[in-house]
DNA sequence: ACCCTTGTTTTGAACTAGTCAACTTAAGGA
DNA sequence: TCCTTAAGTTGACTAGTTCAAAACAAGGGT
């Protein structure tokens, strides 16, 4: 495809700098990494780059809409360039892999609660927590806890 | 009802102490409270009480299964005493006031991913984000907002 | 009623994820 | 190439939460 990421950063009117294609270069290759896991990753290609730059590519990112972010309970925010499809996420309680999961229910019935309380609703955050294959495997599990760490998002759908 | 507090505790095999005994109460004015408002409210009938505490006491609370602690994004934890029957949030962006709303689809098909990628799934969490009655009147919304910092938790459905 | 065990609270420090502000650098249109 | 302004850098700082050791008290046993 011709769609590179220099086009899309420059259709949004953001400009092309080096960190923001090394955060999405990233961000390519581990589809729910959080900000330290970017940091890293992204010191491959730009050794002097700090956290508070990335957080800074992730707020712009975000604020375009090229990169969403999402937040499990009791976790570090985690980042993906999957955006736009109203999908929904499976989080291992054991090793914290993250896949992606479609919207349950059709196409977007999740928005709308039974009971909208007088709220008007703009999205439903749907995350199912649970166990991913590898840690329902007790022996293991241990084992796969650090592993899982390591390759953060490796599991996506 | 007869089912005192102190039973409750004592059912669970939790030690009957004040500081608990506070904190339940505050969570039942508070259906939605943060940790900071637990402090501040648990201190009007135990002024020495520390966040530490409080922490401590909510933790054991959360793990015997007698409060469910909910965790919205950008936002600190919060905790009520509704549990054990599946039910989900709103969450208005602009003040924060969070309102119960019961299982969308009927009585638990939120356990049912459309693809569960392997997982075991236990929970399906749902957040619907949007805006509350009040913050829906733009002119309102300023002085709104502070307002519902004040009462949170109080728009429970 | 008292004592003893063990769970709780207290005290104080520390830690992580993320934010803020001032300054420097460089993207990209003129 | 210059200039404007967005973006990156540097360093201090905060909120929310957790950890650890010592003091305390709930409630069962005697």
């Amino acid at each position: 495809m011709e769609t590179t990421w220099a086009h899309r950063l420059r259709e949004t009117g953001l400009r092309v700098t080096r960190p923001r294609l090394s955060v999405l270069d990233v961000l390519s290759a581990h589809p729910h990494a959080d900000a330290d896991t970017i940091v890293t990753g992204a010191r491959a290609q730009h050794p002097t780059l700090s956290p508070q730059t990335v957080y800074g590519v992730l707020d712009a990112l975000v604020s375009v809409g090229l990169a969403r972010r999402i937040e499990p309970a009791g976790a570090p925010a985690l980042f993906e360039l999957r955006v736009g499809d109203n999908h929904h996420h499976l989080v291992c309680r054991s090793c914290g892999v993250v896949a992606d999961v479609d919207c349950a229910v059709g196409a977007a019935p999740c928005l709308s609660p039974s009971d909208a309380a007088g709220f008007v609703v703009d999205e439903a955050e749907v995350v199912f927590w649970g166990l991913c294959r590898a840690c329902q495997q007790p022996a293991a599990a241990e084992s796969v806890q650090f592993e899982a760490h390591e390759i953060r998002g490796g599991a996506s759908a």
